[in-house]
DNA sequence: CCGAGTAGTTCTATTTTGTAGAACTACTAC
DNA sequence: GTAGTAGTTCTACAAAATAGAACTACTCGG
């Protein structure tokens, strides 16, 4: 039972680069990506945290990958998205879209002139 | 120097609310909003400590609203978004939709049929 | 095989956000 | 002045975000 029913911001962000990678997103790749794409830069172990708050949710799966032998260190773990995490981003998407609805950011910021006209 | 160089989740979607009712919102009635335009219940005491955080970091301005007469109750205090709170918000915008950016939910979870095809 | 190098993941600790609801304040109406 | 009402503040705690050092498991050269 999680207390929280919405996606954190940077569980948000995460989430959408493990959909971009269509399963083939690990750590340091999303953390590469992540950076490129949105000039956000996190640490390695940002990344990791969230994805296993992200996996205790359901909302990803993860599975060993196993050594090519084309380079050393240790073998990387991969991650794609689940069911509920497409959902959950719909869901995010969603809640964010109605509350930008009809926003305009280069009006004034007080309603005065609104209300004289 | 604030640590954090994003908004939270929480935070974009009361800056939203803030920024929607220019400047004639209200702890209550910012509320009611946000319960209104995407669903998300959020108590009073949530409300008004992100409202104090978003203050704190220069993203909006408040002001007391003298008493109407016209009703019981203590005077209201208004909330409005300031220069920064709008580009905190565009900042927002635009990281997300770059995550976003070429993203099909629908396509299969996992870039298997991809590397076949 | 053994040390060095490399790619990647875990661990530990701390700060910032998010959550909840009870307590309080200031007003109006009777 | 007592009750009702609208609104805000306070207190306490849970969850998410952040940072970076430590660790693991592999490859390669000798």
């Amino acid at each position: 039972m999680p207390k929280r029913k919405f996606l954190g911001e940077f569980e948000q962000v995460v989430l959408l680069a493990v959909a971009q990678m269509r399963g083939a997103g690990y750590g340091t790749a999303l953390r590469r990506d992540i950076r490129e794409r949105c000039g956000r830069s996190a640490t390695i172990g940002a990344i990791y945290a969230t994805l296993e708050r992200l996996e205790a949710k359901g909302f990803v799966t993860s599975r060993e990958g196993e050594s090519t032998g084309e380079r050393g260190g240790r073998s990387r773990r991969y991650f794609s998205l689940s069911e509920s995490g497409t959902d959950a981003l719909r869901r995010s998407r969603d809640m964010l879209d109605s509350m930008w609805d009809g926003l305009d950011l280069d009006a004034p910021a007080d309603s005065e002139g609104l209300e004289v006209a």
